[in-house]
DNA sequence: CAATTAACCTACTTGGTCTATAGACTAAGG
DNA sequence: CCTTAGTCTATAGACCAAGTAGGTTAATTG
């Protein structure tokens, strides 16, 4: 399960990749348009901008921006930065150097063998996925779905 | 992120999957030989049995066998009893049919049709590899590095 | 320059889940 | 009827995600 940080971010993001206008836009904005709590916000803006994602602007006429263009942003790298990587077993995580405990020996773990092609198979959806495909796949879907609705008026 | 149970689970398999002989296996002998801590392991394959993977037998003689051949269960089919399946946002979880807070509309939510792709592929690993294949790599990869280490000496 | 705006930072609380343990109970075999 | 071995219920403790609070620093503007 991906933590509701990230849920929260991409939700985020989401709102910046659709609405920037060039000019910066306000936490509480983000947090009252997405409905985010709004301190729980500024934790995940600021990883997200130590992460490389974000830029800010502090003073009046401050707020975030994304760093790049929506579709130069993969939902990989979003939950890479909140999450350090998404990978089933302790031993596959990216910043851990660590053996789980539990298989003795790493190479020969069966689980882990199998677990290191669940993750490749994760990281090959999640790093060919981008912010602006996210995007537009939740546009596409809403204009279906007000097809159909005007189909049946 | 599987749970310890869930690794404890697959480490049990595995080893009655190697050493079946028809004959029921001691608790005690799991625990001792894949170092599971006795009675979390006792938990974990009440579950296991009641998810049909298990068979057991009480009394003196007693002990637990796999229910089926090792080629014929999935380590999909075991993440699924130990954790309810295993995806990545609630509202994508089998026996949930909940909708997630954050999404407004499950079905254009962009988080959401993402990670069904992520659960897609995940489920298609779990689901085509068997607690056999399991066994069989660890095996092949503990023949390698034995060859390995003969041919330095 | 001072007032205001808005991001930044540190610390804390809380609630829930995962892990593990204890002990009493039930079934089978000899 | 005694031993073996799985079954069930309850509980303790550690840990982490989620959320809260309040003060600090930086930029703009009048």
């Amino acid at each position: 399960m991906i933590s509701k940080k990230t849920k929260y971010a991409l939700k985020a993001l989401g709102y910046l990749a659709e609405h920037s206008t060039g000019d910066p836009i306000l936490i509480s904005e983000l947090a009252r348009e997405e409905n985010i709590p709004r301190k729980f916000l500024e934790a995940i803006l600021v990883a997200l901008r130590k992460g490389g994602v974000l830029k800010s602007k502090i003073g009046k006429g401050g707020g975030y921006m994304l760093a790049s263009l929506p579709a130069t942003i993969t939902v990989g790298r979003v939950v890479s930065i909140l999450e350090g990587g998404f990978s089933l077993v302790e031993c596959l995580n990216d910043n851990v150097k660590a053996v789980c405990e539990e298989c003795g020996d790493p190479a020969c773990c069966g689980i882990r063998l199998v677990m290191s092609d669940v993750k490749k198979a994760i990281d090959s959806v999640l790093e060919s996925t981008t912010l602006a495909d996210m995007v537009e796949r939740s546009d596409v879907a809403r204009q279906q779905k007000s097809k159909i609705m005007d189909f049946s008026i």
